[in-house]
DNA sequence: CCGGTTTCAATCATCTTTGACTTTTCCCGA
DNA sequence: TCGGGAAAAGTCAAAGATGATTGAAACCGG
């Protein structure tokens, strides 16, 4: 029913150990994935590991071999999550061409970003955080590794507004809030004439900020 | 252990009908009341029967009397909580004053609203009711007529700016999604510069699009 | 004072989820 | 070819949540 591992073309290990065990991280890597898909389609209180395990196409017991218990799943789909945020974040980014479209093009990566089912994920456990310490010990540290990434990212997008002073983090922050707010619009609406008028407005805020006078850094 | 329905002084209903059925009623609102405050404390999947019932210093069954099932708990907390979101915002619009000052307090009216518990629990709903057909068809309605009511109201507070196109719409998304992205962010960590530095950073984008010459609405 | 109705409490059966345990299958090297 | 060990599958009991049922208590009108 399965394919042999093997032959399984998900491996990402191209090394030459051709291990058995090693190739079993393919395995660990479909869970996480059915376990990110589950978040996705069906919201952090229905991920049950039943489900993952069925999504992921083996047994629960199976899974339960690889992942002792659920928090590991959790665990690990957050890692893997949060190494995909920043990997296609930084993708996007780095073919940004150097020119006067640059705002505009950061711009509609971020949109990208938040409307993929990855920001959706991220936002489901993001609020399941709140009332759940355990994941907020997960959750908390790879969301402020991913702000800070974000934040040298910017800076080296943009090394001339770095002197400029609080227009910087002013026009971060509110790239930062807007794009939140559309992306909790967005759970439960399709996308529309409203948000994207609002990413345009968007645009010229960050063009006014960057050639307005710099205000003093506090 | 609990006080006669009689001495009850939540007892809302000044009628002169003192009916002990009419009294019950806040046994009703003692019950919605606990079901929004544990979707607060413990997160929406957390809310359980069991814990309202508690929390509402009932037992399961009797709790079972007024609601046959959490639905409808659910659905009448939904109520409540739209009914409430609603009267406390008109009550702070109604007592702006009609001066200079109303676009600074009508953000920070508004902002008093997102910091509010009332839409921790709004959040958590609406969140849940992604995947939750159930919970949707309970809360979109709620919600459609809030922003309908929203949008009552700031024609209300800002009349002059009825005619200035579509620079009124992009005013109400910019609060809109702002907001809602300080909302996420308040969700786990506290007030800071940041937020209060951008409630004054809207204020000067409100006033800017109040005076711009209008743009045509499309 | 009494009967009926409403409110409250307690118990029960069912279902789901979880983690531990046992068994079977498969791969690799000797 | 065979045996060791990892991977996968299946089974099990404990805990929790839900809804239904039954029984007790309080209140009202007559």
């Amino acid at each position: 029913m399965k394919p042999r591992l093997r032959d399984d073309p998900d491996a990402s290990t191209p090394g030459p150990a051709g291990w058995q065990a090693q190739k079993s991280a393919s395995t660990r890597l479909q869970i996480v994935e059915s376990a990110l898909r589950c978040v996705v389609d069906l919201g952090y209180s229905c991920t049950t590991t039943t489900v993952i395990a069925e999504k992921a196409g083996l047994s629960r017991g199976a899974m339960l071999h690889h992942f002792p218990s659920k928090i590991d799943i959790v665990r690990a789909a957050v890692e893997h999550l949060h190494s995909k945020r920043l990997k296609a974040f930084r993708k996007a980014i780095d073919r940004l061409p150097r020119d006067e479209t640059r705002v505009r093009r950061a711009l509609e990566a971020y949109f990208e970003h938040v409307k993929h089912p990855m920001y959706v994920a991220f936002l489901e456990l993001w609020i399941a955080s709140r009332t759940d310490p355990e994941l907020q010990a997960i959750l908390k540290p790879a969301q402020e590794a991913f702000e800070r990434e974000w934040y040298k990212t910017a800076v080296d997008l943009f090394p001339e507004w770095e002197g400029s002073g609080a227009n910087f983090d002013i026009a971060l922050d509110l790239v930062h809030y807007v794009m939140d707010g559309l992306a909790v619009s967005l759970l439960t609406h399709d996308i529309g004439e409203h948000e994207r008028r609002m990413v345009g407005y968007l645009e010229e805020r960050l063009r006014e900020l960057a050639s307005k006078p710099a205000a003093a850094r506090p």
